[in-house]
DNA sequence: GAACCTCTCCATCGAAGGGTGTAGCAGGTC
DNA sequence: GACCTGCTACACCCTTCGATGGAGAGGTTC
């Protein structure tokens, strides 16, 4: 029985290097790949596959189709940043398994064989980072700070938030101060700097 | 005549799926990976070869590198980001081809036979923006500008700037509006993501 | 129902950031 | 000497940000 994967990754170097690399591998079966999230679920409805391999730098778009995905497969969370947390966010979410980028293909194929069958795929690491978040309970975001974060981490004005997610300038303030509280932050510079370390948003500057 | 490869990468999944996939193209021979800077050289000792796969994340470690490799073979970089800017930089110091790694891997293979050639190889966009530096000249920041840049963007504030580097805060600020210019930045949000995108600054992970 | 949380909104005010122009001085080059 | 670049500094003015305190609506939990 061989297991089905479908890979998700908008790099195509990455995405046809990965398949290239699996279909070399006894018992796996490629049986899809896509470049983008609305993409995935056609790919889904077409053809079912057991396991979803999913690139955590889509998280902006895919983070919470997690727990809709890992219904209709096993999703395993390739990741390129070393931050735990968003890895372990991942994991509460539901995805089954989460490999690093720098990990040798022998490592994915024992978390992948390992999801097959019906365990959860972590680093050490990042185990004892997901064991460790059970006790202090650390006061986490709500989603509406989290979209808040998002945006002004990226680089958005409190005006350009606020129209964004159609509430007022003030209202982003008092989003904005109660974030800060939570996370004993001084502002959004350092708050910029804490988004992106623990992989709430990517890095990505245009074209000046 | 196989032109002989050898790709750059700290990513081993990427790199041994690059491999892979390149080891299925006509006239190509991968002779070697490596997985960080200080191996390169005793790979390119060890065996020789026409063309290095450049992975430009490394760039922080390797941009500085490309004047000198690209000496003993031909360099393509290979980038994540869309921001033209880091390619560019990478084309001046030396590199024949610039190739991202959203491409198939028949772009990557035609950029590969260019370089080959003798060509030069980058995307129509990267080719506009290097067109266009060269009349205005593109203005390169000052030493003490990058200072200045390096630390705003890791979350000073322009008193603070002024403090660290003994001058006044009004010089911060002629500093910091010459930089805006220069980069056609808005403010110290966007300046923190083009210094942490372009490797100026780094980000640790802190895993909460 | 009371207590609590989340999201929403407002006013106010001082601190910080940013735009523009101007200018002196040191170091080089033509 | 004339010219340019880089570093320094200031003034003036406006925008943006952040802190503080208050408040109502809707939801969950006990």
């Amino acid at each position: 029985m061989a297991v089905r994967l479908m890979i998700v990754d908008d790099h195509a170097l990455f995405r046809q290097g990965l398949k290239s690399l699996l279909m070399l591998q006894p018992n796996i079966v490629v049986v899809g790949e896509v470049d983008r999230a609305s993409a995935l679920d056609d790919a889904l409805a077409a053809t079912p596959c057991d396991i979803i391999l999913l690139d955590l730098q889509m998280e902006r778009w895919l983070m919470d189709e997690i727990p809709s995905l890992s219904k209709r497969a096993a999703v395993i969370v390739l990741t390129a940043t070393e931050s735990a947390a968003s890895g372990v966010k991942a994991l509460r979410l539901g995805a089954r398994g989460l490999v690093h980028k720098r990990f040798a293909i022998e490592t994915l194929m024992t978390a992948i064989e390992a999801v097959a069958e019906g365990l959860v795929w972590m680093p050490p690491i990042v185990q004892a980072e997901f064991a460790a978040e059970g006790g202090p309970a650390a006061r986490q975001l709500t989603t509406r700070e989290a979209e808040i974060v998002r945006c002004v981490a990226s680089g958005m004005r409190n005006g350009e938030v606020a129209t964004q997610l159609s509430i007022s300038e003030s209202t982003v303030k008092t989003h904005l101060n109660n974030i800060f509280q939570k996370l004993a932050l001084r502002d959004r510079m350092e708050l910029t700097h804490y988004a992106i370390s623990s992989g709430l948003v990517a890095v990505q500057n245009r074209d000046r």
